[in-house]
DNA sequence: TACTGATTGCACAGAATGACCAGCCGGAAT
DNA sequence: ATTCCGGCTGGTCATTCTGTGCAATCAGTA
């Protein structure tokens, strides 16, 4: 967790960006694309990645697409007895758990969980509930997605500090 | 949205796993460490994205590491009078807003949302609820991260349907 | 002025890419 | 059984990109 915020500049925000925008062009045609030299693009993009601006270039997987079509948020309360590790252990188990995290509030974790269906929703609870830690799950099923997951206009916005 | 649920097989994972762990390595090598023809490699991932299950292979920003360091869920009530599509337009000017959909019960919009400290937090949460169409907002701040965003687990879970 | 760090332009060898192609294989249809 | 077909293989080709190193320039700072 030892993250130093990066500060960026403007040209580290429009290399994201082209980035972002066509993930597959190398280094040479971005620097073109810039009009910066070669190793500048390099240098840049071997410090945002080394200071972990940039965690990687995995490939975004698109649940709905490999036949997982319902995303919900499920608040989970646990019991105090058994540790958040404990917990976590369960939950990574479980491949439809997508992410989670503790959280302030009424309930102790939210996570993301996919399904193929909503009856299948209800087996992935049953899953995630099965276990003594966890006493309940609160269920909010995502209908529509308004703003996809996206950085860009963050990058644009963390340019001045 | 003509997303037909494309059916992934056990190469189809392997290959995503391999790309997930080390996303900068090229097809030839992806080629060799499958132990299959390059042509194949190439083959399944432009079927992969043409499908759609790999959106894209983009930068992963960390908010964290560029000054974000405070993430939460908002839900947002709104008014009956604006349609969904006003609100995402406010929200999609946001740029902490990272994403957004439409749920059930209580709320009707769920976002994602980051903001450099607690103080910082207030100010987006003012800016988001300073739109007539959002009538309340309810803040749930993210503690830690349990398990960061993954679909590894869920690709192999998609294997066989 | 001297120093440091970043950027530039250039060069090189090695490697990867995209594009082909002929051959092979298993399953499905005839 | 025979034919057809899609997918995979292993190979080649010219082109392009990568990683690397280097000297020179430039801006900001001590």
């Amino acid at each position: 967790m030892a993250e130093q915020a990066v500060q960026l500049d403007e040209l580290d925000a429009r290399l994201i960006e082209l980035l972002a925008a066509e993930p597959r062009i190398g280094v040479l045609e971005l620097s073109r694309r810039l009009a910066v030299a070669r190793g500048t693009v390099q240098a840049r993009l071997d410090k945002l990645t080394a200071r972990g601006a940039i965690k990687g270039f995995g490939p975004d997987v698109t649940p709905a697409a490999i036949g997982f079509g319902v995303m919900s948020f499920v608040t989970l309360e646990i019991s105090q007895r058994y540790g958040h590790d404990a917990v976590t252990g369960h939950l990574a188990e479980i491949p439809e758990v997508l992410e989670a995290h503790t959280i302030t509030g009424g309930g102790d974790v939210m996570c993301r969980i996919v399904a193929r269906s909503n009856a299948d929703l209800q087996r992935v609870i049953d899953k995630i509930v099965g276990y003594e830690g966890i006493r309940r799950a609160h269920t909010i099923i995502a209908l529509a997605e308004l703003i996809p997951y996206r950085t860009v206009p963050l990058t644009k916005a963390a340019i001045r500090m």
